[in-house]
DNA sequence: CGTCATTGTCCCTTACAAGAGACGCCTGTA
DNA sequence: TACAGGCGTCTCTTGTAAGGGACAATGACG
């Protein structure tokens, strides 16, 4: 994973200023840290390394390790002195799932649905303020369109990120969007009152369609599924290679509209 | 953690240091209680019931709470008072998933093996010393065989629970095994050394079947699936009416036997 | 209308967990 | 052989978070 492209270190805009100073830290948002950390590298990794990488007392980082352990939060890897996400962690998720009516059907919906068109499909949903890829199915083209579950975009550079502020005032808007996620990949530069806009647009059109935004040879397809009228849960998008024919891109619009409606009917 | 359960199986067993004396816990302590909680409750709740669930004071709790809600790993329900489980675990549970071979090659296997037979088919696994359904797929039966994943049941129930022990000495086994966990859901009580007979033959002959053992109406076959040799990391079982004839029993078993030695090759 | 139970917030105290750092143990390499 | 660097454990101190408890605001009774 390239942490260089600003997906990783986030500085997180602001208020959560990074005392570096080494002021104690409460244990708990140590574990949070931790797991966030982990979340981003994606692999086991050795305890030293992990209180580096959260910026963490060595000794702090082995006892909150045991702990987590101990729990099940976290495993340690095969070879022995490498931590990672635990069962429970697992368990917990499915739990979610369960308890959980949209990302149930959206993840079905999802597979059907690229499946059906060959394409990369998605269902995507805010996350604490980020727009994240709660669930993805790759598609059949021959070059796979990178995208992860559980990986965290800015919200300008997509489509989704369109609708899903859809419900939100300005103030809200910018609050959550920071100055960097402004910039895409390519280093242009939005505008924050042209994203906004095109919030707007959105919301009224019922879905969004960007082209060359998050890489130069696909375009993204995105229609918003309701929790209840007029608020945004979380949105369905294609991925396609942005030669895609219009018309071929209409329908395909038609069809993930409809079965992002579909999704919003019970929720 | 080994009073995970208390709430569930024995109200206030008393035993588990549980130092009702008011001793202060620390935050991460009471946040994997809480997460426990709601593991066993499987809905969400108030967070009154929820300070009062794992016996924290009131204050802490909403502290706490706040903390994970914010963090992602809790979300407030629907109707704005009530808490369960967030997207954010959701997503370490799938990265769990991704990095873990066994499990997601053994929920695709006990998928097609449920499609393929009909019957209800699970993948089992220690965690922390219990046995837990990790995933399970309910097969075509009019009746379902209640086993959500995630659910926790004593060893000696189960066939898997022969098998997973088959590694380990006796005095690991005594530590697993709960006097309560010896008896059936009928009331009969298994003897600790019938037991651990019954673990050193489901390893000597590479599967094992338990009829009757949770409900008069089931049996339970398993087979082991090996992470290294002699080391069974996780069992593949199938569920099937317990007047499933022996012929079938037996086609299934070498069926399942097969499967499961496939899981373990990479492993 | 009172009464009772619950919910969410706030403040103050002190028990205790986070952190610094030293220690012994490995493994690699110069 | 000596050194450097990483790992895992342990001890001791002190800053701080857990907890007790009071408060206002709700809502559910009768």
């Amino acid at each position: 994973m390239q942490d260089g492209n600003a997906l990783a270190a986030r500085p997180d805009a602001g208020l959560d200023e990074d005392k570096n100073s080494g002021s104690r830290e409460k244990g708990l948002n140590r574990v949070l840290q931790i797991l966030e950390f982990l979340h981003t590298t994606q692999r086991a990794i050795g305890i030293g390394d992990l209180a580096r990488g959260v910026n963490a007392p060595r000794s702090t980082t082995y006892t909150l390790v045991r702990s987590l352990v101990d729990a099940g939060l976290l495993e340690m890897a095969g070879d022995g002195n490498r931590v990672y996400f635990g069962k429970k962690l697992y368990l917990y998720g499915m739990d979610y799932v369960r308890g959980n009516d949209l990302l149930r059907r959206g993840r079905q919906e999802v597979d059907h649905l690229s499946r059906e068109t060959g394409e990369t499909s998605e269902l995507c949903m805010l996350q604490s303020g980020r727009y994240t890829i709660v669930h993805s199915s790759p598609g059949t083209r021959p070059f796979r369109i990178s995208s992860a579950t559980g990986l965290q975009i800015p919200l300008p550079w997509t489509a989704s990120g369109r609708l899903l502020l859809a419900g939100f005032d300005r103030a809200a808007i910018e609050d959550m969007v920071s100055e960097d996620d402004l910039v895409l990949p390519d280093g242009r530069r939005l505008q924050l009152d042209d994203f906004i806009d095109d919030i707007a647009v959105a919301k009224s059109a019922g879905y969004c369609v960007t082209s060359g935004l998050v890489d130069a040879y696909t375009k993204c397809l995105a229609a918003p599924v309701f929790s209840a009228p007029g608020r945004v849960e979380a949105t369905m998008c294609l991925v396609v290679p942005i030669d895609t024919s219009t018309e071929k891109t209409d329908d395909l619009i038609e069809l993930l509209r409809e079965r992002a409606a579909r999704l919003s009917i019970a929720a």
